[in-house]
DNA sequence: AATCGACCCTGCTCGC
DNA sequence: TGCGAGCAGGGTCGAT
């Protein structure tokens, strides 16, 4: 479900309400949720209890509670398709049947775990030097950074280039968290919407003019999609308080097949690159495959 | 080294 | 109304 919009406006919530409050109780029954634990559930509720909570922080669509005094000093939050967490002052006693793990803060305030499909995870993870200057978590190391971490000249221009060098489609780089980090398949869409360029186009055959324009233009989506507080097209996605984004209503292309382009008329196209729906309408958008 | 497909899950929608 | 097929916003792994 989430991408970096969608987890930065959980993060922002999970921030306010959990920063400086300490963790009293862990309960559920974890499952799946906690399978990169090799103690499980019972070794998340031992690193967990009494452990202070510094801050939330984030990077691409990995999202970490920083802890005080811990062996392992963060718990990971990751949301694959379907996580959801949210806070709460009076839960229902019983757990939802897809809440997996809850945690009870000092002040009273609850944090449930929501995942009908479990490809999320809550994984305690020590803090690495990333190679750049930032801590992070050691399972989150391997992705770059993302689009708003990335400085506007010397960054952008430097993964343009990086991605001018590669004969791979344009759209795969995009979802490439090892390359630039937080981009899903949603905004990969818009944001080559917004630069006019068709997702199977290759990387070799576009200037790097015209990668930075993309890179802008994604950045650009996702800034303004944080600010609607994420996209939800259903109950799937809600912040840390329970409330859907609503940057829905300014998607241009992503899940608009046969729809009229807004800008042109023609219909929007929907076609599979990667194993990926790629929506795009072939008026507003070139392909560019061969070297120009 | 890079890239592709399979796989991990549940739940929803669509067509017959 | 019922049922199977297909699809979904994510990531990881092994085979090529």
């Amino acid at each position: 479900m989430p991408e970096l919009p969608e987890v930065e406006t959980i993060r922002r919530g999970l921030d306010k309400h959990l920063s400086g409050k300490r963790i009293v109780s862990v309960e559920g029954r974890g499952g799946r949720l906690v399978r990169n634990n090799p103690g499980g559930m019972v070794q998340l509720r031992d690193s967990l209890t009494n452990a202070g909570i510094k801050s939330v922080e984030r990077r691409g669509k990995f999202m970490w509670m920083l802890l005080d005094g811990r062996a392992e000093s963060t718990l990971v939050i990751h949301l694959g398709m379907s996580g959801q967490v949210r806070t709460a002052t009076h839960p229902p006693a019983q757990l939802d049947r897809h809440e997996h793990v809850r945690l009870t803060l000092s002040d009273g305030t609850v944090v449930r775990f929501v995942d009908p499909r479990m490809f999320g995870h809550l994984t305690l993870s020590e803090l690495v030097e990333d190679g750049r200057g930032r801590q992070v978590p050691e399972i989150a190391r391997h992705i770059a950074p993302d689009l708003l971490e990335l400085r506007d000249g010397d960054d952008l221009l430097e993964l343009a280039q990086r991605m001018h060098t590669r004969n791979r489609s344009i759209k795969t780089m995009l979802l490439d968290q090892g390359l630039v980090s937080g981009v899903g398949n949603i905004y990969a869409d818009e944001g080559l919407f917004r630069a006019g360029i068709q997702g199977r186009s290759v990387g070799v055959s576009l200037s790097v003019k015209q990668l930075g324009s993309l890179l802008e233009n994604t950045r650009e989506v996702m800034t303004q999609a944080v600010a609607a507080g994420g996209t939800s097209f259903d109950t799937l996605y809600v912040d840390a308080d329970g409330n859907p984004g609503y940057f829905e209503r300014e998607l241009k292309v992503y899940g608009r097949e046969n729809e009229e382009c807004l800008v042109c008329g023609g219909p929007i196209v929907r076609e599979t690159i990667g194993g990926r729906s790629h929506f795009h309408c072939t008026t507003c958008q070139r392909v560019v495959v061969s070297q120009t």
